[in-house]
DNA sequence: AATCGTCGGATTGTTGAACAATCCGTGAAA
DNA sequence: TTTCACGGATTGTTCAACAATCCGACGATT
């Protein structure tokens, strides 16, 4: 009944602020559930999301969607326009290109940067966790793993803005890229070419492990542009 | 179904786009607002922002106020602790370091794609604007002539993503490094790293002119560290 | 005197309602 | 067919209210 959090209060700020973070707002847990719905593919890009649907069918204000509105909109997840209401995020000319030129500068970057044993290991994780998948026929698993070992990569840097760029990115592709996460070969195609990038930066040649990733993201980008209408 | 909008709205959708865009919303212009203040130094890090004095000393109602907030919060200017309130974001350990990292990753990776000759231009009218600035001893116009050099530099890559993600970075330093700006020699000692670079690019030799970049932003990096506590 | 718990004021988080501004589609008029 | 005006619907913004939470001060205990 004391409060045993008071007196660890002011010599935990820091810890303090974390457990904050575990208990979101509203409006944030709003952010959150669209931001699944989004993942899902149960929203899909051009859908319009109107306020006071949202807000009545999560038990919320509309003021408070809007705040949710805000946070996804500085994502690119949606697109707000003015007085005609919040659109989920749709892909346009260029866009392509422009995520795998973000993607291309921090995922190169980080690679060639090297990083700590333990981060070094994370990569080789997520690698194993494609092939387990893999063999296990899980096309899902695959596509999380995939997205797990780009993650890594851009982890090595320690960076936590990079971090969230890079989380940011992964979405918006998670976003425009649903439909080919359908196709059960998809992922599959890449799971040799981790192997290989991961080996080179175990092995330390990072400038190898960088020509690699950078050849890797090259195709890749092809291959989304040939999907999508070009 | 035949789409009378659909000529009008494709061949206008652009230009309405922008066209609304100069008209933004009072939450917009609010956080344009505090955004000026910020990098004028009037905000110092660390200060704290309440709701109904913002509110009330700009004509505008807290909730509205709040979304401008958000805004700033997505830029990392602001930071929320919840039930708290915001303050301006304050230099934390590691995140000179962080931020570096960041401009590293882009910046560099930008100047080794190379750009088209109307972009390579734009960065040496940077390099003008800031020999300029030398001359007329206009310290402040020295600092604002670097950073549209760099961001000069990232608009090579043509991305509208690594353009905004520059342009909050730069945000960010302009408010952490107020103070450092003010040195009045800050900025000079860069010019000739910022001639030699964009000769490099302008002479289609990208590797070197990398190479020069990295370099800079690695002295810059611990200079700015040097300046602050470590 | 120092620490601890409690209380009250202040601020945030969230809601609900209201109104103006704006947009969209429909239908009438030229 | 094109243009124009109107009406409904949605957004932008404000206001007022209340619960939840935090912070500092005050007082009690050792």
């Amino acid at each position: 009944m004391t409060t045993p959090d008071a007196a660890a209060g002011s010599a935990l700020g820091a810890a303090a602020a974390r457990l904050r973070v575990a208990v979101p707002s509203v409006a944030d847990r709003v952010a959150a559930e669209l931001r699944l719905q989004l993942a899902e593919g149960l929203l899909l890009p051009g859908a319009r999301l109107t306020e006071s649907t949202i807000a009545e069918e999560l038990g919320v204000s509309r003021n408070t969607v809007r705040e949710a509105f805000a946070e996804l909109a500085a994502e690119r997840l949606v697109v707000r326009h003015p007085n005609r209401g919040v659109f989920v995020a749709r892909l346009e000319a260029g866009d392509i290109h422009d995520v795998y030129t973000v993607r291309r500068a921090i995922e190169v970057s980080a690679i060639r940067g090297g990083g700590s044993p333990e981060r070094v290991a994370a990569v080789r994780a997520a690698v194993e966790e494609g092939k387990a998948a893999a063999a296990a026929n899980d096309e899902e698993g695959l596509g999380s793993a995939n997205q797990h070992f780009h993650g890594a990569i851009v982890a090595l840097a320690g960076s936590r803005r990079l971090d969230t760029i890079m989380s940011q990115v992964l979405a918006e592709m998670r976003l425009f890229f649903h439909k080919a996460t359908v196709d059960a070969h998809f992922y599959r195609g890449y799971l040799p070419d981790n192997e290989e990038i991961c080996t080179a930066l175990e092995a330390g040649d990072l400038e190898q492990a960088g020509a690699l990733l950078l050849a890797y993201l090259n195709r890749s980008e092809e291959r989304q542009a040939a999907v999508h209408g070009e």
